[in-house]
DNA sequence: TGCAGTATTGAGAACAGGTATCATGACTCA
DNA sequence: TGAGTCATGATACCTGTTCTCAATACTGCA
């Protein structure tokens, strides 16, 4: 919230009831899922929203294998995801081994690193439980 | 062309000319640029063949950050991608100790893991050499 | 407080990538 | 040969997202 008022932008109405609801949902909502629980906030002011969250660096978008897009509240500056394939909750995590390891590659692959991305597809603890996994 | 025949599908004239324009591109095609490059030929052939290929693990598919989709043939069976930033040259390789180090990872996480994917964005060699670094 | 200028809004059109439908044409094999 | 199946291209459709634009809300200043 105070951060879209450091960059310029107004706090209004809508924008405060997207970010409430972004902030009680936390991880892995999609802009439609906002746009069903904000029925009376149009589908641009959702989308503009979470633009200028992405561009402030207070949300982050992880696009799935199948191509579609969740966007998740950033915890930490930099991390991974974890992405449950059975219901869809998508996870943060951060390793320290991970970026050592991530550099290392880095330094073999012809060309300048500037980023990397990794995400991991998994069974959620919860969805094991429910299909009877002990 | 001849996993498809194995997987009881026939070689006809489209896909052959499909699968060869991928052979001479290899590495970051999309469908729209084969649908460009094979105009007589219809966007749900070539959208259809390159799901073939996918099905048959001939290609695999990339989903970049913004969304958009690129393929590339697919020399290893698991292998990862870099990106190259500014031309959008895909690249595949493959690297044993991140094998290692994914399942080490793997091992912490709650749940059941079940697959992961890890890019590397990069500005490639031919990239620096154009902006003039040596 | 009144007002001009700017930012934001919502409705709906437009877009891009991809899939479904369907009539037509090409194969296959008995 | 001919029935049945497969593949095709044109086109309509779908989904997620962005653009457009007139209306509205907010801001700072007089």
């Amino acid at each position: 919230m105070a951060v879209l008022e450091d960059r310029g932008h107004r706090t209004t109405g809508p924008r405060r009831r997207i970010i409430d609801l972004l902030e009680r949902k936390g991880e892995g909502f999609s802009a439609e899922g906002v746009c069903a629980e904000l029925p009376d906030v149009g589908r641009a002011t959702v989308y503009r929203t979470i633009k200028l969250m992405l561009e402030a660096g207070v949300v982050c978008k992880l696009v799935l294998p199948d191509g579609t897009s969740k966007y998740s509240l950033a915890r930490f500056e930099h991390h991974h995801h974890t992405v449950c394939v059975t219901c869809g909750t998508v996870g943060e995590f951060r390793d320290v081994t991970v970026e050592r390891l991530l550099r290392t590659i880095g330094a073999e692959i012809s060309g300048k690193i500037v980023g990397h991305r990794m995400e991991f597809y998994m069974v959620c603890r919860e969805c094991l439980t429910a299909s009877g996994v002990p």
